[in-house]
DNA sequence: TTCTAATCCGAGCATATACTCGGAAAAACT
DNA sequence: AGTTTTTCCGAGTATATGCTCGGATTAGAA
């Protein structure tokens, strides 16, 4: 066992199954990872513990992953993959409405849903996967959130007079980020969720239109 | 090595050092786990690693803690205490102005230097420790954050019109909280700090005194 | 000093985990 | 059918880590 850095080859596949049999196999790898996360947390996560909950041996999980945080890659790569689809839904039908308050609340709640749907998987990414950082597809979500926020604002600019001062846009992410995922990962269950994600909107788009 | 769940009870340290020399050597401990937390990651805290760096045998160090958790709690108690004594000395500080944008500044600017100066081992506690969440000594610190805001606001209602909305104290708390963390531990080092907290602190009174 | 309790030591055992390797089985290709 | 490539297998090896235990050493009490 290997203790210490990682370099970025670790997680990478080794080779890409071509046959559909292979597939098959990978994605359910991929899944165990994802169920083996969800229930024990990073900590039960071993390659023999894949292998065994995705029914294939542990040689075949050596065939196509270097390791487990390749598998975690992969995974992490699924779901940029989902969430990136939402996003891009939920932009094209809020494409044309020009009413910033309601965008807002749609754009925070398709957020707050991929998230709640993988919540306990999230938590044990967020929380306990040293090199999650590092790995290219949370770097690209991260990417990706940036400019969908800045096309948002950009376009809010050429109907409201808004005001953004140098560091609105860092702010705004930060912020809403942070209550987003304390809502969905840390708050009690007596929270209710909606109404905190409405007031989070209004109070979002009240900065924006400070000025007015 | 076990893997799956702790009781509460493994947080606990065995037995209390008595004597000055004991006592010397579970600081040790503790400072040498600090290190290789910051430095190695969770990944590196061996048992047998904090021995090691402490100067100590491992005999001793099981004659103390009944596991690395343990040591990651005490640990955590001595963050929470020089944390919960800043917060206090800069109240007594803050207590006679009753100028809420100052205070508000002076505030997170505490609160940012605290966590600046352990950024490292933050970042590894925060983001690498599955059980970080239930420590004692985490859900205390979250209880005083909470309070200290509390009492804040309270205070700034008898000579202020401040608007307190239903979710107004959970939103600006996580809001705030996942702004400075993202700050400490993951904005890039070209991200100038003391503007953008003080942009923020703008940010939360203008929210609190919007309806003047 | 003598006695008791506290402290310290570290080789060694038990276990868990990562990963290999030689070969069988299945699929695709000619 | 014959050949090649892909896929699958899982016992076994090397290594790392948690943790014990019998005994040496030191500090304080009587």
């Amino acid at each position: 066992m290997r203790a210490g850095k990682w370099q970025p080859a670790d997680f990478a596949m080794k080779k890409a199954p071509s046959q559909a049999r292979s597939r098959a196999s990978v994605d359910a790898m991929v899944q165990a990872a994802a169920r083996i996360l969800a229930e024990q947390g990073y900590a039960g996560l071993t390659t023999n513990a894949v292998a065994r909950v995705a029914g294939v041996s542990i040689g075949s999980l050596y065939e196509y992953f270097p390791g487990k945080e390749a598998i975690v890659a992969r995974l992490v790569d699924d779901l940029l993959a989902e969430t990136l689809a939402m996003l891009h839904g939920q932009l094209d039908l809020t494409d044309n409405r020009n009413d910033l308050s309601v965008a807002m609340r749609h754009f925070l709640r398709a957020l707050h849903g991929v998230m709640r749907k993988h919540r306990r998987l999230l938590r044990v990414l967020v929380f306990q996967v040293p090199y999650l950082h590092q790995l290219p597809a949370t770097v690209q979500l991260q990417r990706a959130l940036q400019d969908v926020l800045q096309r948002g604002l950009e376009k809010a600019q050429q109907h409201y007079r808004v005001s953004i001062g140098p560091h609105t846009l860092y702010l705004m992410a930060t912020s809403t980020g942070g209550s987003l995922l304390h809502l969905v990962l840390m708050a009690p269950p007596s929270m209710p969720h909606e109404p905190v994600i409405d007031a989070l909107a209004d109070r979002m788009v009240a900065w924006l239109l400070e000025g007015e």
